[in-house]
Order: C-alpha cells, then sequence, then structure tokens
DNA sequence: ATTACTGTACTATATACCTAACACAGTAGT
DNA sequence: ACTACTGTGTTAGGTATATAGTACAGTAAT
C-alpha cells in the first residue's frame, strides 16, 4: 500500500500510485476502476478526495467517467508505454539536477546505484 | 535561482536549497547567513517565510540564531560531508524506488543515466 | 543616545487541501 | 417500480501554507 509523503498532497500521491498501477497491467483485462467509494475506502481516505483523482486523471485524458457506470481506463495501446517512458524521465532529470546540483558527476551516480540499490 | 515547485511548500524548497548552498561551500568563508529580510528579498518570498527557514535549520542543527546579530552555520568540520551523504542517500532511495516501482531494473537504470543525463 | 541593523512575535487575510455529511442524477438488474 | 449501485455537486469545518503589516527586543557602530 501507499506510504503517505507528506510534503505532497494526498489526491496527487494517489494519481501517481494509480498511474503505476495502470503501467503495472492491473487495468489490461478489466479496463473499469474501482468507484469512487471503494477506492476511498482502499486507500483510508474521503471520497471527495478519490473523485478528485478521478477528475485529474479524466483531464489527463487517463481514463473516462460514465455517470451511473463507473471509471474506465481509455482504450489506447500506447498509453501504457507513453506513460511509463513521461514518468521515467521525470524522475531521471528530477533526480540528476538534485544530485547534480549536489556536486555529483555521472559516474559518481552510477557508482552509488550499483552500491546501494538492490533492485 | 530556484524554480519554485507548486507540489512541495515553499519554505522546504527554500530549506533544501540552503542546504545545497551550505554543501557547495557557500558560507565557508563567511559563516553568516543573509537577514531573514534580506533572504526574502533575495529569494522573492515573505520575511515570514524565510524566518521560518532560519528556525528548521536551527532546529536541525545546522545554524544558529543570534537577536540582533545573525544567523550563523554551526561550525562542524564533518556537517558539509554527512549534510551531502544524507541528502544524496534519501535522492537515491526515492528515485530507486519509483523507477523500481515503475518497473525498471538496475541495469536499465544506470543505461537511462548514461544515455540521458548531461552531467 | 541615536541610528541602523539584527531576530522574533503577533494579528489578519487568502488559498489549498482534506474530511464529513449530505443530496441528486444516471444506470443496471431484479 | 424497486433496489443498489455508479458519478457528481454542495456546504461546512479544520489545518497548513504564505503573504501583509506591524511591533518589539537585542546588538553594534557612530
Amino acid at each position: 500500500m501507499l506510504t503517505y509523503d507528506n510534503n505532497q498532497p494526498l489526491y496527487k500521491q494517489v494519481i501517481a500510485d494509480i498511474k503505476k498501477r495502470i503501467i503495472n497491467g492491473d487495468f489490461s483485462h478489466n479496463p473499469q476502476f474501482p468507484s469512487t467509494r471503494e477506492l476511498a475506502i482502499a486507500y483510508g481516505i474521503n471520497p471527495n478526495t478519490t473523485a478528485r483523482v478521478y477528475r485529474e486523471l479524466e483531464l489527463q485524458q487517463l481514463c473516462y467517467s460514465k455517470k451511473g457506470v463507473g471509471t474506465f481506463l481509455v482504450n489506447n495501446g500506447q498509453l501504457v508505454n507513453q506513460l511509463k517512458k513521461t514518468m521515467a524521465d521525470k524522475l531521471l532529470d528530477s533526480f540528476l539536477s538534485n544530485m547534480s546540483d549536489l556536486g555529483f558527476t555521472k559516474n559518481e551516480i552510477i557508482k552509488k546505484i550499483e552500491k546501494g540499490g538492490k533492485t
């Protein structure tokens, strides 16, 4: 489950988590998202917040909502790869920029990754 | 200068920036920080916010304030290296965790860094 | 003492975020 | 029609963030 980070709005953290689930293929067989109320219970947050999550995701054209029916992942074959690339690039840019500000060179960063991470 | 990120409180962004400046050696010759009012002008923010920045930095024992005099970097030789390591580790952990969630392996990440970044 | 800086504290105002508690409209199965 | 789900909208209250404006106390140089 999501461990919340107080430095960022809840709804944005949930959005990021949903995107990860999309990339992970959680909705490849069934494109229907949990209802706003279900999602609220699952994440332990308020239904108003999950409604906002779906509203934002719909603005980003990642899903569409039908009143009385549900919210569904858009049918777009390229979407998952695009999303994965976009999110990774954003993470990478931010990470490299911050590490550069701390005085690390690219080689030092790579060494640190080889040593440190478990993945 | 700092380009602000709406996803995080201003005062935390300024704190991170000051820490980078400490690591960068900006205060190695003169340990006195700009006054709260000067810093506010420099960053284009409110003096109350810069006062909060120094208050938090003092809580983290990175500086101390003398009423009527100013705010000064603590005299601690190990501090810069410790700070650099702490911040880098935090960045690295967060980055690797997020990239792992997106399905990237360590080797893929390293390749991406070798290709992408400019540093 | 006066002046001009410091840090610090306070009130007020505005906004974003989050929760709570509803209400209403649309859809589908019975 | 009834029931039980959907999405959606509204009002209210609480907290955190940031600004604006003002005030006061401590320090140092003149």
